[in-house]
Order: structure tokens, then sequence, then C-alpha cells
DNA sequence: CCCCAATTTAGATGATCATCTAATTAGATG
DNA sequence: CATCTAATTAGATGATCATCTAAATTGGGG
């Protein structure tokens, strides 16, 4: 129940081509050049909807032949669809983790060596967000990134960028799109920092 | 269930900012500098998203002295949120009415002088939108039209603007939001032309 | 192996929109 | 009525995005 995915599902069906798409879409699958004339559109334009849609996962695919089908997963539309009456629920409340700010000092100290780099990534749940959110300062608020920029910056402190990768994303601290990265509000964070 | 309020509601929803009020106006109701502060925005931007809000029906506010509190209405959220999932549902699919070419045309004929006025607004619900759909023609696509501006254009073809300008709205030749109004894509209209 | 049809990518253009600052309005209170 | 506070409006700026044309790509089929 990630407030960027609530966000952006909406952001995708808030589009009149995109419902009208969703529309036709619900009395069955139907290829790109069809919908392009039934909606007076050029297929560039639906390939970029369609994109879309795909990215939110309500939209997939099938080829045959040439032709690509498109299919509407209704059952994942509905879900999406809901999601905005749970948020704010017990489970996703801000901030579901409140650490003293010495706690927090004392985690960074022990975790990191004096050159900057991270010593161990941290097993136990609090100390790891610590240390995910001190990690992740570096980065830039609205910047987009790619991923391999995120593991170039990430290989400054430790050789796992991986690791530390998903668990930002995991952890709403980072958003990911298209393996693009874009650093998430603090609001979205497990913890304040 | 109009696919335009659809969208609409989509489109305001679908914005980080609006979310996170929409977030902490489910704990209870807020004043603006409260929202602004916990934002870390300013209060304009505030009134800003909250008129959307509004607009979509979702919060409504009451004033206490000079504090004006907002409200989320959970109801209209949930019944708002689930609309998409009933676009082109028996009740709502396109066209609704298949007029024949000649049948069109013959009301036209029938309702308007040759002068290019109207003669009289038909009661029959087929020849009322055949008579709507044709003068509706003057109407840009795109252009977003003041009152007043379509006032004086139905005035040209009949007296009685105001009833045909809620006509059109109410059967979706046109989209009404905060006293302007837009031509719906012929997607929406409840007929051919 | 070359051509054909469907789709996708790249890049440009114009529109929409979130946010801010500065100025204005709307009530309440002394 | 003068003043204070909260809210709103106006206008500017910068970012995002829907759509198009032109070009490239993909995957058959002769």
């Amino acid at each position: 129940m990630q407030l960027d995915k609530v966000v952006n599902f909406h952001k995708v069906v808030g589009d009149p081509t995109r419902i009208r798409i969703i529309s036709l879409l619900k009395l069955g699958p139907l290829h790109g050049q069809a919908i392009a004339n039934k909606l007076g559109l050029k297929p560039p334009t639906i390939t970029h909807h369609v994109a879309k849609l795909k990215q939110i996962g309500i939209v997939y695919q099938r080829r045959d032949k040439n032709t690509i089908y498109f299919y509407l997963d209704q059952k994942k539309l509905k879900a999406s669809a809901n999601a905005i009456l749970q948020i704010g629920e017990v489970t996703n409340v801000r901030p579901e983790m409140n650490i003293e700010d010495k706690d927090k000092l004392s985690v960074v100290k022990n975790f990191f060596d004096t050159d900057g780099s991270l010593k161990q990534i941290p097993s136990q749940r609090k100390k790891k967000l610590v240390v995910l959110a001190y990690l992740v300062r570096g980065i830039e608020t609205g910047k987009v990134y790619e991923e391999k920029e995120i593991n170039e910056y990430i290989k400054q402190f430790h050789e796992d960028y991986a690791t530390i990768r998903r668990e930002w994303v995991m952890n709403h601290f980072m958003y990911r799109e298209n393996n693009k990265y874009e650093l998430n509000p603090k609001e979205m964070w497990p913890l304040e920092f």
C-alpha cells in the first residue's frame, strides 16, 4: 500500500484517452491499430498510453503473428482502485518507527567507518532503517536516476549495492519505475530522519 | 457514471500532495495552516489543492471563528474510487441511441425555422438529443467557455438558454466545471452525430 | 533474404498544472 | 472602526505530459 503506487495509479487513470482505452478493453482484447481507429488517434499515441497502463499492471499483451493484442486485467484494476481506501490504516501510519536522535547517532557511529564506508548492513530492522536513511542523504530530491547511477553512488559506501538499492525501494525511501529511481518525500519514509 | 467525472476524480487524486492531504484528513478534520505545516507547504498551495478536493466532492469545510476546518467525506471517496469499475456497464454503453440519419434530418427540419432558430425544445427524448447535438455544432473542441459565452451562443437559436445549457451538461455533450464549460468528445455523447 | 504490416522510439510542440510570493479579502475582537 | 489572523486570489515560473510526424524496429511470409 505504498503512497507512491497509489498516486501513480490515479495519475495514469486520470486521463480521458486512457479511460476510454480501459473502457474499450473491458469488452475484450484489441490490437493497437483498432484502438487508434476507434479513438481517432495515431498509433504512437496508443503505444504511449498503453505503456502507462501496462506500467501500473492493469493491461498486459499477447502476440499473434505481427499483431499484439492488449488485455485488461480487471482484478488488478479493482484492487488498485480500492487501494486508496486503505491508505492511512494502522499498518501504514507514519511514523511507523520512533527512534531517538541519540540512538540514530550511535547506529551511524557503529556501522560506519571513519572514512565514511558502511562496515556492514544491520540485520536488526530499526538499525537497518537508520543506515538506509543515512545513506540516502546524497540522493537529490526530484532528480530521476538511472539504475547505474544509483549503483555507482552506493558503491562509495558499500559493495553490495543491489541489496541497499532494493531495501531503499522496499522501505519507501525511493520510488522505482521502469528501472528509473527517484527519492520519495520524507513523509513516506518509515522513520523520521 | 459520466466518463468525464471519473477522469476528473482520478486526475485530482493522482497527486502526491493531495493524497497526503486525504491521508491526513482521514484521521480527523484539520485547518489550512495545520495542513500546510504538516506537509511543509505554503497556505496558498493548500488552498489550491483543497479546492480541487472540494470540487470532486470528497472534502467539505466548516467554519469556526476565523478558522476553516476541512473534513473528508469517506463515503463519497469510496463511491468515486469505485466508479471506474462500472464504466462500460450496460446502462452506460454507447451508442445508447441509434438514430437513422434520415430521422435526424427530419427532426432538424421540423424543429428549426428556415432562419436557423429553434422553434421549440422537443420533449421526446430522442428528438431532444438530436436537437441538442445539432445545436452544439458551433461549440469548438477543446475551447473553455465562460457560462456567459455559452448563453450568448445559445441565444442565437433560442431564448431559453438555461435549459439547453443544462441539457447539454446532463446529456454529456458538454462538461461543466467551476462555471466553465467545455465540449465533450463525441464518444461521450448519447448518440452518434 | 527481402518486403510488409504492426508497433515502437525519438524528438518537437503546446497545454496543463504544482508551487511560490505578494497582495487582497473575510471575519472576529477589542 | 482599527487591527489581527486565516484564507484566498493573482500572477509568475518551471515541470510534466499528451499528441503528432518521421524514422527505426520487430517478426512473419513469400
